[in-house]
DNA sequence: CCGCTTGCGTTAGTCGCACTAACGATGTAC
DNA sequence: GTACATCGTTAGTGCGACTAACGCAAGCGG
């Protein structure tokens, strides 16, 4: 049997349920499972769509910068750009101008493939926010957007990494 | 070097950015960074406020029963208790009346490192929430509850196994 | 009394993800 | 032209969620 699933906070101590940085873990948790199955129903990954995602808004780009825009490693993004371009959603092309850099380029299927994820990810959203009304969904997208914000801004948290 | 961190999310699109999903997951992933740090430069881990803080409330249980009421697999339970127990902020002993299971029962100096945790945890609370006021945090805590109490109700999302 | 099923603690191991380190090749600055 | 930075890529670490299977004890039906 799986475990302490079953019946999941049963009886959470009102410690633990008040604590909003717990809240954050056990809600992104679900969510994430959500969006990470979804999108594997669709052969698709998170960062896929925040790659197809960004070429569409900012044009083709390197993979470095690319990297820089959705926050995926560059070492990680390798894996990415292979799966998309196998797939015929991105071409990977040397830059003639730069030869130490790929440019990235969304395709026509890349362009198609993005508009259903977009319809996707928005179903899947629709399922985590369930009980909240659109006004509830704005304020939490608000104050989550003013979080990020400020942690998001200086660095991803270890300047010094050691 | 570090990677995409150094200047995170410089300018991603707007699409991800309003992503509530994507939000969940950027926001959750400071904060539990923030508080692991804190917590491991306490000696502790989120787990072993989560055992205390359950035993103090709903006093000595049996390890699968932690394991229902704080989340944590009974697998993983295993070795948390181990270093409480090493701790000496809780005691193992076998239970006389159902010779299975082990009776874990907080001890003095774990309620006294329960209540340094807890003025930890506050402080971290509010390094996350930081760019919040009381009402604001309260709100978030009010959704993300709702949210939670929506998708935590009916188990963790595979009531089949296989 | 015996077999079956269920719950318990424990061990070991898988999988995915954030993250680091290093390399070869290329571009840039002094 | 030498030193340094950047790019793509490979390999690997560490951790957290999760699964599988074990040996043991308890409860229940016959």
């Amino acid at each position: 049997m799986t475990d302490p699933a079953e019946e999941r906070n049963t009886a959470a101590p009102a410690r633990l349920r008040s604590l909003p940085t717990r809240l954050l873990s056990l809600v992104t948790m679900h969510s994430d499972r959500i969006v990470t199955e979804g999108l594997a129903g669709a052969d698709a990954r998170k960062w896929h769509y925040a790659v197809l995602a960004t070429l569409e808004e900012a044009g083709p780009a390197s993979q470095a910068e690319l990297s820089r825009r959705t926050g995926v490693y560059r070492s990680d993004l390798v894996s990415v750009i292979n799966e998309l371009s196998a797939r015929g959603l991105v071409e990977r092309a040397p830059d003639p101008g730069d030869r130490r850099r790929n440019v990235i380029t969304l395709t026509g299927a890349g362009r198609d493939r993005l508009r259903r994820l977009d319809a996707l990810l928005g179903s899947l959203a629709d399922e985590v926010l369930a009980p909240l009304d659109a006004a509830e969904r704005d304020q939490l997208t608000a104050l989550l957007t003013r979080l990020l914000d400020h942690h998001g801004g200086h660095a991803g948290g270890h300047s010094a990494p050691g």
